[in-house]
DNA sequence: TTGTACGCGTTATCAA
DNA sequence: TTGATAACGCGTACAA
């Protein structure tokens, strides 16, 4: 069953190969409909399909989009990738990822080998907050960031709104008649950890209410969590009524589990909420009132962003575009 | 800066183009060292990169490799793409994926989008149970199965082990002196959930332990976990030592809401153990000895297997392949 | 309405 | 040790 040539399927079906490839690219302008049927059946017939290698030499296109995602072994990152999948492949498009590993060399690396390969466009969760490193390959080919902008905003990009999920639901705290919000958050290392501050924090002002940010450490450690529960011991203990707001879905599972193991009662004594990361807070009792990312929608507007960039008849875009989160309100709070 | 040819870097060197071709593909076996020095040199100056489609389309290679994943919307497959995504890239070949979102005819469209892209080998999570509906496109280039073998098996696999690793852990039970297992499980409707269950119960009856399954219900309706509390309540007032074991992570999180709801103290009144999919189990207080599956290295596996078979000089062993699960033993039990 | 002939950028064979 | 040159499979002016 060796692959069939356009010339076979020519003299079989008794036209040239001009002919032929006409009726592939849908060019029967003045084509007979005779011819047009006789053709239809020999490639059926003779089951041919032709070379997208040579196709891609000859037209100069590749038909490929690269994906680099900072870290597949995590929930929104392949989220991310779904949602970008599915609209590449509505559109045609084959999508090519490669992994940077949170490494700034894998990353280049990876540029490059789609660069090499000729991708059509790359979407890319950028390791660097420093625009300047993607000038390069950006200017070479349509490029849109996922997940992240660096500065100055040189490129497009689709991020998920992290401070002003984090207001609405801080709004939604006040008004819920707590005297006070406890931040639980690992350090405020990153970007997102500190728009997830800020906002809440923020809207507390805004209200005069309390707020206070508990520094998490490293989750992992054991004493982590005692020193942890010690301080949510102390928090309960005010005179305050208290929410609770953990950043992350690691950092809201140890707070439930404290809670637990405290005997404190959600949300007669203490209002807990937070960011779910993993999707599994509304399997909680109560379920948790918490922000939902919807990576895969951040994912797919950026491969939407990206193709308009390619399609040369589309006008493209170039700004940063930000996926509202979902809130889940629950019992929690 | 447009695309540099190899015509071109050829006149720039002074030499023909057979020369540099030579030189990009190391056959540089009588080539004066002055010529190499010279063609290196105009490489790099002239930013000269080969183009793919080019070499693609006369070597009829196209280093690309096509993974067709089930779902990537959890974290297991997008493990699966981890680990196969890395060793791809060790051996340059880049990584094509598809989803086939469950979807037999979604799977099938993926299949014939990858032949004719002409990857050069294919890894697929397949939906179907039956081998044949692999046949067409497994005849003409090299396919592993991952995480799931069809029957029969025709082709090579790389699983990951449900019963063992789900034995082994019995047998940890047994010997830590309980006198119970209670199975928690989804429906037995899918094979994973059978070896999990099936594993279990066979070590209780050899060493004859009281075993008994308990079928949870739709995890996201809300009497299901009163239903489970009720079952768990009555298991716990036994006059046994009873051991839990959850058989996937859902599971796992709801016994553990459930006791703690209970005041059931791990492992005092209870042992609790199970599948952890998601690596969280190391959070909860205490920390619950668990199967782990080792995703990354399934699809790790399954590229290398799927390399050497395509690789005409080394032997491809066309085998089901079984990856151990690890078992962390921690507190709980 | 269809066919001829050339070129896309490589690799590989043969000759020098 | 290197250079001409013929493919690879397709698309497309231009000619018929």
């Amino acid at each position: 069953m060796k692959k069939m040539t356009i010339a076979e399927v020519a003299s079989a079906a008794g036209v040239s190969k001009a002919t032929i490839s006409r009726f592939l690219n849908g060019n029967y302008g003045k084509m007979s409909a005779d011819t047009q049927e006789r053709i239809r059946q020999t490639i059926q017939r003779l089951n041919y399909r032709p070379n997208k290698q040579a196709q891609m030499l000859k037209t100069n296109r590749s038909g490929l989009i690269g994906f680099i995602v900072a870290d597949m072994g995590n929930l929104y990152s392949s989220k991310l990738l779904s949602g970008a999948s599915a609209v590449a492949r509505e559109n045609d498009y084959q999508l090519v990822i490669m992994e940077s590993n949170n490494s700034l060399v894998s990353e280049e690396d990876a540029l490059k080998k789609f660069v090499d390969q000729s991708v059509e466009g790359i979407l890319i969760q950028p390791i660097s907050e420093d625009s300047s490193r993607y000038e390069s390959v950006g200017k070479r080919c349509p490029m849109v960031l996922v997940d992240r902008q660096t500065t100055p905003k040189t490129w497009p990009a689709v991020i998920v709104d992290n401070a002003l999920s984090t207001k609405y639901l801080a709004e939604y705290i006040v008004k819920k008649g707590y005297s006070k919000i406890a931040i639980f958050s690992e350090s405020l290392t990153t970007d997102v950890r500190r728009k997830r501050y800020a906002g809440m924090r923020e809207v507390a002002k805004e209200h005069s209410l309390e707020s206070e940010l508990v520094e998490v450490g490293n989750l992992q450690l054991t004493n982590t969590y005692s020193d942890m529960k010690k301080r949510v011991s102390e928090l309960v203990s005010e005179d305050e009524k208290i929410a609770i707001f953990a950043s992350n879905s690691q950092t809201l599972l140890m707070v439930l589990r404290i809670l637990d193991d405290l005997r404190i009662k959600i949300p007669d004594e203490v209002g807990v909420s937070g960011y779910d990361d993993w999707n599994w807070a509304f399997l909680a009792q109560p379920a948790i009132t918490s922000i939902e990312q919807n990576a895969s929608d951040v994912g797919a507007e950026a491969m939407r962003m990206l193709l308009a960039d390619i399609d040369p008849l589309r006008e493209s875009v170039k700004e940063t575009k930000v996926i509202p989160s979902k809130i889940n309100i629950r019992e929690s709070i």
